[in-house]
DNA sequence: TAGGCTCTTTGGTCATACCTTTTGTGAGTA
DNA sequence: TACTCACAAAAGGTATGACCAAAGAGCCTA
């Protein structure tokens, strides 16, 4: 426990209007939002740190659980608790979607609808902004899925990659984190599916003028191919749900192991 | 603890993988998933069901304090445990979205325009399916909106409602949540800058035409004009925030009260 | 010097007790 | 009869203390 500790953890107050635990995530976030605490940092030993704030082990420990399920600290047993890092974690955990789906009863048509239209954007970002790196990247993911055209499984995770490194290219952090979001509650249902699937051969000649629109900075092209190729995903993937059976409604563990550990 | 109870909740199996308490967080989860736990639900006392499902108390609290960040479950002191219902709070929670702003240093400009991709989309469904009394609610929002030209905070309230009426116009939740989400953290840091705020006029009038792309099912005239409402909304708010310092890294506590109590 | 063993640190789990808020019930009263 | 108030039961919140298990650092040996 370092003098700087001391220093940045003050004391909750004995005054504190609501809940004590709420009252901890508070501080920390507080913390977070000034830039006391950063990416990549150690939080003290919770031992040490509940004493600090002048809270119960289980108190402070409530607070790290619910900032941790915010995908904002992880803690590792035996090692400690740290701020997560950007490349550690998707930025937003897709099942609290995954379970609003199942709550609420979203259809598998607004889910596709929305991941469109995030698309579409992030499309037409790319094709203004891409760099000559990020175009290389995407054109080895599209060579990636025409190598695996007999083999579903393996052509999705190119496929996954591909929509990733899009989104990437559009410099446009949130609309990428958001996409994930909803693009892996999509991709959790497709899993199931996939072995069903054909017609690959289609999907990845899409997934070339996606890139071609890309490449010839053309943001209209980019939104207007995005958009057809994902309606046609659409088609496929409710097609080949209609053969089968998987559907929103009975998504898999997906996200149980997302966002949790370190590096 | 009925009998029904005792069926649906399965004891955690001892040879379980992972940790305890994350264990319990996929379980229910998982009854989410299949419809056994449904919005409005209550849990069984946490004595109960720790004893139900094979675990300790405080490892119980555990998972439902996840969820419960998560936005799934909301505990009430006295009350009991129940699974929120889609009314009570927020789909998606923005405060994640808000500390990994700060974490991660999302520029205000990438919160924009992730804003408009999100609001130009929802604008151009919201076209195609309003319904006559969304339409009303639209109009309504509006007059309270000129009636207000004098008291920035309560235009800003008018604001608001406005967007989120468009958004229940466009027929899609998801789209909707993710608006919210985004847009909760710009106008958490705008309600810092509002006082200084001037033109609220020109602001007002730039829904009207929103408004009016709308009623007249003109779903490329409701983009483009959102396009410029916000494009301006955003020179405004960044001079805003020139002339008086609040930015997205001093966020206030925005969404410390979100998504934990009950109706 | 390299490899492995051990001890310490640190989060994870458990058991128990007690506090605070909520809620319902029932006695008492108008 | 109906309304009010108080009390008790229920249920989540907090605190303590102990022990388990993983990770890591350091030492010791080959």
């Amino acid at each position: 426990m370092t003098d700087s500790n001391r220093m940045k953890f003050k004391t909750v107050e004995p005054e504190r209007r609501g809940l004590t635990s709420e009252e901890v995530v508070t501080q920390l976030r507080g913390m977070i939002h000034r830039g006391e605490l950063r990416p990549g940092d150690r939080l003290p030993p919770e031992r040490d740190l509940a004493k600090l704030l002048g809270v119960s082990r289980p108190t402070l420990r409530a607070a790290i659980r619910s900032l941790a399920a915010m995908g904002v600290l992880a803690s590792r047993q035996g090692a400690g608790t740290f701020v997560v890092k950007a490349e550690e974690s998707p930025v937003l955990d897709s099942s609290s979607l995954s379970l609003m789906a199942s709550l609420h009863g979203f259809t598998s048509g607004e889910m596709f609808e929305a991941r469109r239209a995030l698309e579409m954007a992030i499309a037409g970002l790319a094709a203004e902004r891409a760099t000559g790196e990020q175009l290389a990247s995407l054109a080895e993911e599209m060579a990636g899925m025409y190598a695996s055209l007999e083999e579903p499984e393996n052509y999705l995770l190119h496929d996954m990659r591909f929509h990733q490194m899009v989104a990437a290219a559009s410099g446009n952090r949130i609309l990428t984190a958001l996409m994930n979001m909803v693009a892996a509650v999509l991709f959790d249902a497709r899993r199931k599916t996939v072995r069903r699937a054909h017609d690959l051969k289609e999907s990845a000649e899409m997934h070339r003028e996606i890139y071609r629109a890309i490449r010839d900075r053309n943001p209209e092209a980019a939104r207007e191919t995005m958009k057809d190729h994902l309606l046609l995903a659409q088609k496929a993937q409710e097609a080949e749900v209609e053969a089968g059976g998987a559907s929103l409604n009975s998504l898999p563990d997906s996200s149980k192991d997302a966002g949790e550990e370190a590096a």
